[in-house]
DNA sequence: TTCTCCCGCCATAGT
DNA sequence: ACTATGGCGGGAGAA
C-alpha cells in the first residue's frame, strides 16, 4: 500500500458506480432530506444522468427510494431496507414454494450445462409471456411497458438479492450468480450489469466483493442488516464512520467529475487521501460464531440472519479458537442431514459446492487467532 | 491475458 | 414534437 498512487493519470477507481453510490449515499442520508431530484444528483456529484438512473435503479429496488415523479425520488432511507428484504423475500418463497424442503429429486446428469432459461424461480413477475392463456382475456394492462421494466437492473437486482433472502446462502461466487439469474448463457451484457449491481450494493454494506476461500473466482458475500441499527429510529451508527471518511476525499461534493478515459494529465496532490475505509471486519470466527448460531432460515422481522445451512445444535463457539478445529470433521456429517432438497439442481450444486468452500474458511479461520479487531 | 465495468449511443417510454 | 429513462455493448483500465 505505498503512496504511490501520486498516479493522476485516469483512475477507474474514482468513477466507480460503488464510489459514486457512496456518495450519493452521503449526500442524502441526512436529515431534512425528502426528495432527491436526479438533476440535482447529477449535478452535484459532477456525473451525467445515466449514472443516477444506474444507482437509483437499485436503490429503489431495497427500498431507500422511490419513485416519485418524473425527475424526482422520494428518499426513504435505510430504514426501509428492512421490510423491502422481507418483503422480497416472500415474493421470492411464494414464487418458488418448496425451495427448502423439497423432496423432488431429479436425478441429473450433474455434469455441467442444463437449464437452459429461466433457471432461478422468481424470475418472473407475470409479465414477459407469449403464452396465450385463455384466462387472461385482455392480458395484463401494462405488459408491454412492464416488458422494459422488468428488463433489467431493477428487476435484476431484486432477483441477486433474493438468492440470499430467499435461500441460505451466505456467499455466492459470480459465476454462480450469473448461472442462477441469467442461465447458462454467460451473457457478457448481463454480466456486466451484475457488476454494477454489485458494486453499489457494496457500498451500501448489504453485501461485500469477496473471492471463494480458495482464492479463486470472486464471490459477493451477503452482510444484510445484521447488527446495524438502522432499523428504527436510530440513523446509522457503526455505518457512519465509513460514510464519513469516505465522503472526506471528495471535499463535499464533487465526486467523478473531470476526466474523461482518455489521458488527461491531472496534477491533484493537495488532499490526495487514500480510501482507507473498509467496512468493519469482524475476526472470521466471530463472523463464523454468527452464522453457526443461527438456527433457520426463520427470521422474523428485526436483523436478518442470513447464515449458511447451519444446524441449531452446534455448540456455541465460545473463546476457544483450538477446539473450534477439531468440529470440522462434522462438517460432512452437517452437510448430509441439513442439506436442503432443492427442485433445482444448480442450487444442490452450489450446496455441496459451498459446503466445501465453508469447510476451508472454517479451518482456516480457525487456524489464526482473531487479532482482526477493527 | 482475463476480469471489471465506465461511458455514452440511441432505442423506447412518457409528456 | 420534445424529454426522460435506461438497455446495451464497445473497449480501456485493473489484476
Amino acid at each position: 500500500m505505498t503512496s504511490l498512487s501520486t498516479h493522476h493519470t485516469y483512475s477507474r477507481k474514482q468513477k466507480s458506480l460503488g464510489l459514486l453510490c457512496t456518495n450519493f449515499l452521503s449526500l442524502y442520508n441526512k436529515e431534512g432530506v425528502r426528495l432527491v431530484g436526479l438533476d440535482d444528483a447529477a449535478s452535484r456529484l459532477g456525473v451525467e444522468r445515466r449514472r443516477i438512473y444506474d444507482i437509483v435503479n437499485v436503490l429503489e429496488s431495497v427500498g431507500v427510494l422511490t419513485r416519485k415523479a418524473k425527475n424526482q425520488y422520494t428518499w426513504k432511507g435505510f430504514c426501509a431496507i428492512p421490510a423491502a428484504l422481507q418483503e422480497l423475500k416472500d415474493e421470492g418463497l411464494k414464487e418458488n414454494p418448496g425451495s427448502f424442503d423439497d423432496s423432488n429429486d431429479n436425478a441429473k446428469v450433474s455434469d455441467d450445462e442444463e437449464e437452459e432459461e429461466e433457471t432461478f424461480p422468481n424470475i418472473n413477475i407475470g409479465s414477459q409471456s407469449e403464452k396465450e392463456n385463455p384466462d387472461y382475456t385482455a392480458t395484463v394492462k401494462s405488459s408491454k411497458n412492464e416488458n422494459r421494466r422488468e428488463k433489467s437492473l431493477a428487476l435484476l437486482t431484486q432477483n441477486f438479492v433474493k438468492l440470499f433472502v430467499c435461500s441460505n446462502f451466505e456467499m455466492i461466487s459470480l459465476d454462480e450468480a450469473a448461472k442462477l439469474l441469467l442461465g447458462n448463457a454467460n451473457n457478457r451484457t448481463k454480466v456486466r450489469r451484475l457488476y454494477d449491481i454489485a458494486n453499489v450494493l457494496s457500498s451500501m454494506n448489504l453485501i461485500e466483493k469477496t473471492h471463494t476461500t480458495n482464492t479463486r473466482k470472486p464471490a459477493f458475500r451477503w452482510l444484510g442488516v445484521r447488527g446495524k441499527t438502522w432499523g428504527g429510529s436510530v440513523d446509522l451508527a457503526q455505518n457512519s464512520n465509513v460514510k464519513e471518511s469516505r465522503k472526506r476525499m471528495f471535499g463535499t461534493d464533487i465526486g467523478n467529475i473531470s476526466f474523461k478515459r482518455n489521458k488527461v494529465d491531472l496534477s491533484m496532490d493537495g488532499q490526495n487521501s487514500k480510501m482507507q475505509n473498509q467496512h468493519e471486519n469482524i475476526s472470521p470466527r466471530a463472523q463464523l460464531e454468527k452464522i453457526i448460531i443461527k438456527k433457520d432460515a426463520k427470521q422474523t422481522s428485526e436483523s436478518y440472519q442470513f447464515g449458511p445451512f447451519a444446524p441449531a445444535y452446534v455448540p456455541k463457539v465460545g473463546t476457544s479458537e483450538n477446539n473450534s478445529v477439531k468440529k470440522v470433521h462434522d462438517w460432512d456429517s452437517l452437510a448430509q442431514e441439513h442439506r436442503p432438497q432443492y427442485q433445482n439442481q444448480a442450487l444442490k450444486d452450489l450446496f455441496s459446492h459451498y459446503m466445501e468452500a465453508w469447510k476451508s474458511w472454517y479451518s482456516e479461520a480457525a487456524g489464526k487467532k482473531s487479532t482482526k479487531t477493527l
